[in-house]
DNA sequence: CATGAATGAGAATTCATTCAT
DNA sequence: CATGAATGAATTCTCATTCAT
């Protein structure tokens, strides 16, 4: 692609975003967002094989974004709940900095019939990096031994509920809020012993 | 309503949530609610004010539902801990028995648009049971002294997400997974000192 | 009927008069009449056989309602000019006075589909009356000699219009006004020399 | 917009003249216009925004011609009474020649809903030029002091309704029927003075 | 490549009318 | 008689997708 088309291709993908946080799936269509993005509606088929092909763009981007976002806050060499720590409040930090992507990946992962089709192809280097921490963390006996998609299920979606409850203004916005939310957190993956300590040593 | 009205009014909603749950928000219509119900689409206008009147009532349904299984697995006069050990077991089992229940519920919940419009009328009976729980806990500092509404996210969703997990066989369904899932859930909930006690006890 | 029926009929009928006045047939509805009227939709078709009959007893009851108000205005034995006066504001005050009924005639009248249906049986009394005044007006060469039906136009459609512009306060509403109305319309519809005579003899 | 869309959408615009003249506001559906204009229905809403907007442009293209017509009639170096004489016969040639058009614009004119929404648009140059007539009548004393919509009202309503009479054969199609249309129009809307030497002069 | 136009398949909603109770 | 319910047709509007230029 060209530099003018790339432009376009990428005024798609954050217009797709934006109306996927705003609007849901029910109510998004490729006529919305070419609108949004000021582009031809057909000229969306150039971009994207079909509506499907957009959303899976879609998915692959904010996933992308989220996990470059966790990935950036987490020093490899940090103690494992230094780590886990950091994750939680990077994740909570992008969910306020962009509520959109976040909405926007939210409503694709409910959705019932797109789950089917769009888990394939997040190979991304930063998901793997994200993967390995979790499944370093059972190894070395500091996260519980469920399933590794299981623990990043809790590692992520109550931080992005509470960040959606801020944003909402249902929930406060406190750096103690945040502590207390990371504790539950903590409380949930850790193991109970490893839990412990790590209270202790926070005080 | 007369017998016959009130079967109607029973199968619409009954393959709303079927619709829902198979199909999500997105592909939900009355058209296709009518079809599964086998009766004329107009139909549905006799029921129901329109699309809006009809997935209100399945939320109201869906939410009485959810919080009647959960009611019923409460012993009033149990401890604490127990009664959440029993809520969200209690849940766990009503999401296995009633998927579709729950996955309309999820689905609903999760909507963007809608989350402003269906909040309101949740005044149940079971529902203000379990938010007297949850006080009562926060009163008797076994729980955390987070919002209400935070800490009933925390003994829902995770169990939802696992049992939907298991639906599809991504996670495992025996009595030590639930277990864990228990435990990692009183992890988050209970303040540390009541759950190193609970885990004790446990044992 | 007995008395509670004829209590719905006449509901009925003052619910459509309303109806075709604020929303043209356009908007018209047996729905929305029967709820209008607070009556069961079902119920029109026991005072009338369809949405026609329906629309042909609001015309047959406007058209008497103004043919009423003409006939009382007018003194038999005064001269015609008297006569015709009176007919010109009589009608403004009717039209004033009830807005609905006129405005609901009017849509009638301009319907292309109703015009051959209804005027049919248009043969009250009050009617015939003015049909004779005008028919005398023309032997008494004081009217001009076309058709009898395009003089009443000239006599009745300008009046309704004005009043209806008083009502969106678009004409002024004053004595000065109205006598303004009457002298172009008594230039339309006497004989130049009568027309003549008539205005010497006002001033 | 190319060839072939410009014919598609006066193909849908004629249509649409059509079937308000036939079948008036009540029966008038994008559905059916579509199909007198041999169009898929949706292919309507590439055309036009909407109904409203097919009606407006209707209201517009029918105001257009009415104007150009009596415009085209009227010279403007006449003396006053010969421009408004020559405006009545023009006007009603035009409405004899085209029916539908007229019926049509009277349609839309007539509707209680769309009255406030059509009005805006008619700055037709045409259309100007009849008010700048209109006023310097008055200016000159020729015509009365009322208000000029409302002696347009009567320039033209009366004209229409005379014109659709002939076509349904109720009135008389003479050179003389006419003249004396003429005769009454000017007898409404010339000063009283203005009008007996207008008559004097005729003979 | 870009794009306006085309198109057929739904979607939500309203209605006139009929019928069983 | 009264009435709630039923029903099929019609209406407005949106959309995903395709195509000719």
């Amino acid at each position: 692609m060209k530099l003018k088309d790339e432009d376009k291709y990428n005024r798609l993908i954050k217009a797709a975003i934006d109306l996927l946080a705003e609007a849901g799936l029910a109510n998004f269509s490729t006529t919305k967002v070419a609108k949004r993005a000021g582009i031809p509606q057909s000229n969306v088929y150039i971009y994207f094989e079909n509506k499907q092909a957009l959303l899976a763009a879609v998915f692959q981007v904010t996933v992308h974004e989220q996990s470059l976002a966790v990935v950036k806050g987490i020093d490899d060499e940090a103690p494992m709940t230094r780590q886990l720590v950091a994750s939680i409040q990077t994740l909570y930090r992008f969910a306020r900095a962009q509520p959109a992507t976040v909405a926007a990946l939210q409503v694709l992962l409910d959705d019932v019939q797109l789950k089917h089709q769009l888990h394939v192809k997040v190979d991304d280097e930063a998901n793997q990096r994200i993967q390995a921490m979790l499944r370093a963390g059972r190894e070395q006996q500091v996260l519980r031994t469920t399933d590794v998609n299981f623990l990043r299920y809790f590692l992520s979606r109550p931080v992005f509920h509470y960040a959606a409850g801020v944003q909402q203004q249902l929930y406060p916005d406190t750096p103690d809020a945040l502590a207390d939310l990371t504790k539950m957190i903590m409380g949930a993956v850790l193991q109970p012993a490893v839990y412990q300590t790590w209270l202790i040593n926070l005080a």
